[in-house]
Parts: structure tokens; sequence; C-alpha cells
DNA sequence: GCACTATATTCCAAAAACACGATATGGAGA
DNA sequence: TCTCCATATCGTGTTTTTGGAATATAGTGC
């Protein structure tokens, strides 16, 4: 019940459906993921521990930088029904196929760059 | 967008979720429900409300009674989706299959009786 | 009309979710 | 070691959610 409710919570915001969604297009660093949100970066950092631990969504160290993805669903059935259903989902919504759109833009390199 | 946050967000509720469940066995109306969970009415109303805005309950007046039932799922694919698999998952849940037990104790006159 | 009853709605207080700025952590390089 | 940078965590104010008591609504029967 706590699983489910986990994964049920933590895809009832939309700034973390975003996410998914663009995790769905390409693996992403936190700064890459708070650029394209327009967020603060604590809000990046704070929806992603929430991803984590429905197990929707996957992060590896490497060096500095931390990347995310979309996790493979083995720990979670929930969250695996859940992804597969949101590889389709949503993509006609015009607030995440105009987000997916700038995905193209946002480069790691470059927000080091603009600082 | 909306409608699929709706959904999530209904059911990330665990006294909503096992509204869901118990409607998968059988219709009830309000004051079994609000037996069953052991609440207070305005509280019963309220979730159902909420489940029904989300498209995952339909409500039919018979008289001084609403009976509540699960929607088809014709309005909404995502209701329909998580109504599908919430008819298989959480069964093993003691939380829930314990109530799910309850339920045949449970029936609209004997609580008339008892007030 | 009047009473009675099942449900819906309103009101209020407590708890949780959310966003941001500020600070802490931990790895990389000089 | 010291500094710098990406990320995580903390502290705080604001908004949303939740639950129950009280009240309103609507159907039923007299």
């Amino acid at each position: 019940m706590k699983e489910f409710l986990k994964v049920m919570k933590a895809a009832s915001d939309p700034t973390r459906v975003k996410i998914i969604k663009m995790l769905g297009m390409r693996v992403m660093c936190v700064c890459e993921i708070q650029t394209a949100l327009g967020t603060a970066q604590s809000t990046a950092s704070k929806h992603l521990k929430i991803l984590e631990e429905a197990g929707l969504v996957v992060s590896k160290k490497e060096g500095l930088w931390v990347n995310y993805l979309l996790a493979d669903g083995l720990q979670s059935p929930f969250a695996a029904n859940l992804l597969g259903n949101l590889r389709h989902w949503l993509n006609d919504e015009p607030e995440i196929s105009h987000l997916l759109k700038t995905l193209g833009q946002i480069d790691r390199c470059e927000i080091l760059n603009k600082k």
C-alpha cells in the first residue's frame, strides 16, 4: 500500500510529471532539469528525490554531476506500469510537447558557460 | 495534464484507495462506506466527490440513498487504466484484505437499525 | 404543510506539500 | 591543503489537503 501511494503521490505533481517526460527523452543532470523547468535548484533536487524514492527514477553519480534516468521498474510493479503508460500519455499536451522541444537547446556545458 | 493529475491525486490517499477496492466488490451507499471506514460522514462524502471528479467513481441517486459504483472508464483513459490495475493490485495488503472481509457484515438496513 | 433521514456542503484547525534562499556536502583540480 | 562547482539538505513562509463537527439540502412519508 505504501509503495503504491508513493508512486501515485509522486505522479500527482505537474513538475514531477514533466521531469518524467523529459527523462523519457534522455538522461539529464540536475542543473539541466532545473534550467528546463525554470525552478530553483533546491526545488529540482527535491522533486528528483521524491521520484527516486517512488522507484520511478534512478541516479548515477559521475564525478561532480549526478545523472538521472528513468528506472527500469524492476523494484516496483506500480512504477513500472506508470512509466510504461507515460511513454505514450500526455505527448499531445501543449505544456509537455513544448517543454520536450526545448530539450535540444539545453546542455550542461552551455549552462556552465552562462554562469 | 489536468485530468491525469486528478486521477493520480485521487489515487494517492489511502482512504480513497480503500473506497475503490470496496467498490470493486459491490455497489455501496455513503453510510455503508462511512461505516466500513470508520470515519465521519462528511469525510466519506468528500472523498467520494474527489473520486467522482477524477472519473473513477459514478453515483446513482435512488430515493434518499446515493449508490456509488466504479466508473466504466469511458470518460478518462487514465481512470480506466488505473481501475483495471486496481482490480488485481493490493489484494494481498493486510489492510485491504481485512477491510474487504468486513463488507459482508455491512448492510445499510442494519446501519439504520443501530441508529 | 411537517417531521425524519441520507447525503452534501461549510467552517475550522491540524498536518502535509511546495517553493525558494541559504547553507552543507563531497568530488575535482591547483 | 585550499578553492571551486554540482548537488543535497535545512530553515521558513505559503498554499493545499485532510478530518470532523455543524449546518444545509433534498427526498420520503404522514
